[in-house]
DNA sequence: GACCAGCCGGAATCTTGCTTCCGCTTGCGA
DNA sequence: TCGCAAGCGGAAGCAAGATTCCGGCTGGTC
């Protein structure tokens, strides 16, 4: 997925091995954050360091292979609100689910992050297209008249990058769950007047 | 300010020195995030490390004064803007300041991130007082019928969180400036319909 | 069932950055 | 002007964490 997987099949248990380590990686990494150590990550998975590094060069890379699964997963989600019939509702359906689904999530602003600067060409190409269906979805709703005519799919990109950071509670803010009003109040913003 | 300033008078190079360091600090945290080495901060103060573990006794701390500083302009900022006439203009003015005046600062959110669970306190009482005056001036906007009746002071925190964040451009967020529109749309979400 | 390329574990290594230490310097009161 | 407590610089000490290395294991093929 990241380097090369195409080449050759990769033997039974190096498969499993992989899917382990994506897997222990988000886990870990949503608990304490990025700066979780490959240690740690390694021990969760069951497995040796070696091993994490026989799959993914670097720890970057990892991060990157964890980015390129969620942006691949929300363009999925996207789409599919894309071919609802109230563009309005399931655009925030849409926000609200993907919010719910990362709650008290430390990693994913930085996840995100690295996806955006760090130059990997899948990552790049999954948020073009992100961007553009995203950008579909909102024309439809301002069409329809209940988005606010000026919204635009980066506005989108900047406002999930503030609550991204909103909802990696503890860390900067305080008090639990304030991200139901953030996003409460960011949907209004965005709603046509 | 942080540890001890009110027993001793601190000798003239000394009380130098440590404007020097808090200065250069704040420098070179806002443009290379709050990782750059005190080793950095050292060179642009034109002190040796050694000095600034004089005044501060671990970088936590130095963070620490950093964000009691900011802290206490924002609640100055803040009271100012209570006993404007209007207070919603007044409100909106003071988001608009608050934000440019930190322009692409990689550190502010997590200086003040650092302020909230680093457990000083003053910054703990700086804290409820800006609490206190916020809520003051959106209450008066509230009654004034400009702002949505349920905002709160806390809400005011998780959106300025956000803001920090979007703030941090290149890190987080692609695109140049995009913390205008992030404003832009936040301030309508809080007004009245 | 024997072979071997590919894979594994985890100790050792390297790097980076915070913090401490200590001999030298300097403000400033007498 | 003298004496010295307070302050200074920056090399050395340490800790944490990423990455490398290599001897030993194992799917999968002949």
């Amino acid at each position: 997925m990241t380097t090369e997987s195409q080449d050759r099949p990769l033997r039974a248990d190096a498969r499993r091995n992989r899917a382990k380590v994506l897997e222990a990686a988000r886990l870990v990494f949503a608990r304490h954050g990025i700066d979780a150590g490959m240690e740690e990550v390694a021990r969760h998975a069951g497995v040796g360091v070696g091993t994490i590094y026989r799959h993914f060069p670097t720890k970057e890379a990892l991060i990157g292979a964890l980015a390129v699964e969620h942006l691949r997963h929300l363009v999925a989600r996207t789409q599919e609100a894309v071919s609802a019939e109230d563009p309005w509702s399931a655009f925030e359906a849409l926000l609200w689910a993907a919010a719910e689904e990362h709650e008290g999530d430390l990693a994913m602003t930085e996840i995100a992050a690295q996806a955006f600067q760090g130059g990997l060409p899948e990552a790049d190409a999954l948020h073009a297209q992100l961007h553009e269906v995203s950008g579909t979805l909102m024309g439809r709703a301002i069409a329809q008249g209940t988005m606010r005519a000026d919204a635009t799919a980066q506005d989108l990109g900047v406002l999930m990058c503030g609550l991204g950071q909103v909802q990696s509670v503890g860390r900067p803010c305080p008090a639990p769950m304030p991200w139901r009003r953030y996003l409460t109040i960011v949907i209004d913003g965005l709603r046509a007047r």
